[in-house]
DNA sequence: GTCTATAGCTGGATAGAC
DNA sequence: GTCTATCCAGCTATAGAC
């Protein structure tokens, strides 16, 4: 708890060889989870010794959160790269840009992505909710500001709630890529082929809605 | 793997000892995972020794292989119920009737569905793939089903894929489910706290769209 | 910083009495 | 069917040499 920020302040000026195994350790803890990898497996895959990790790492547990910690960082960045490579546009056009990098960047990095979903997925730990209120609490305040501005200006309905609509942006694309290994196995569903198309198609129906006006 | 299918078509037939053991095993597995969980958890909180376990499922897998078919069972019947309740009115009423049903039965049993969510995250694993496909290939068809009736009627938009649409819907419930306890944290999102207002706003907006037609 | 060796414990699973 | 007692593999973590 208290260690870890200590830890992880620290992490440009760790070793190569603690890079290494936190390098494993993001990777085995995003596709196994915490309980089912052991200190051995990540030793053996970053060819160093179980107690140099420990030498490194207080615990199995400081070394997950370094490694959470580590996502967390790796896609707090990324939200910030796209909020910045935002044009000043019109509230959708920019809005649509959100949401295609946005999608893009859960697809370039699913590892990172993976780690953060298990960790929300711990409901109980009072870890899960501080870390979505630190990372990501700040990001989805500017994204519905960004609606809201749409809003005032009448380019968006104001019927609806702007944290709402942000919500299903955010949603519709980490539900995706979420369940896009088996969606594959679902009948009619080619879309989940083709993630390019599916971000676009998605837009274009929150935008317009399924429903027939003429 | 073959004896599961054994052990749980008997499932009716098991004794109370069983039964208690299969329903503090599906709320465990269901809490914190499958690694998180002991056996020696299971058999305090159900009120039996180890053994007693071992004498009724053949192993700590079979033992969680039965607790996610009767999650897997509940799942699917609630599914039935909710299309069989379906009113013969427009297919827009169906779809409206499927959406809130659907978002409704996610919200009252969430052991089953945090069960089912955590197997299909181990998309490794073939077990999460049959399963997904076996249990809710012939739902999700139907549905798609519906939203084709729909477009064919021309009161849906004929450019968007069906499945995508069938997708959408089921999406936005299950994700809602799924972050609700971090959402009601994050700033802005008050319509975490009243389900049934988010279920029929979302259904609006995938109808109509967030985007200003006038 | 990195290793080998090992302590100390808990996990799943079994044997056999009742 | 249910228990107590037990086996042993595997785990986290530490000690101490280099």
């Amino acid at each position: 708890m208290t260690r870890a920020n200590h830890d992880s302040d620290a992490i440009c000026a760790l070793s190569p060889g603690a890079l290494s195994i936190l390098d494993v350790a993001e990777r085995l803890f995003a596709e196994k989870g915490f309980d089912a990898v052991s200190i051995n497996d990540i030793a053996q895959q970053a060819d160093v010794s179980k107690a140099n990790i420990f030498h490194h790492f207080k615990s199995k547990e400081g070394l997950y959160l370094a490694a959470l910690k580590s996502a967390c960082e790796h896609a707090a960045r990324a939200l910030d790269d796209v909020e910045q490579s935002l044009s000043s546009d019109s509230p959708q056009a920019q809005l649509q840009a959100f949401f295609t990098q946005h999608l893009q960047e859960l697809l370039a990095s699913p590892r990172s992505t993976r780690l953060i979903q298990r960790e929300l997925l711990e409901s109980g730990s009072e870890r899960g909710r501080r870390l979505a209120e630190e990372v990501f609490s700040e990001n989805f305040s500017r994204l519905v500001e960004l609606v809201r501005t749409g809003q005032v200006q009448g380019q968006f309905r104001q019927e609806f709630d702007a944290a709402l609509v942000a919500f299903l942006l955010i949603g519709t694309s980490v539900f995706f890529t979420q369940t896009s290994a088996v969606l594959q196995h679902l009948p009619g569903a080619e879309f989940a082929k083709f993630p390019d198309d599916y971000g676009s198609a998605v837009f274009q129906l929150l935008s317009h809605g399924f429903q027939n006006t003429t």
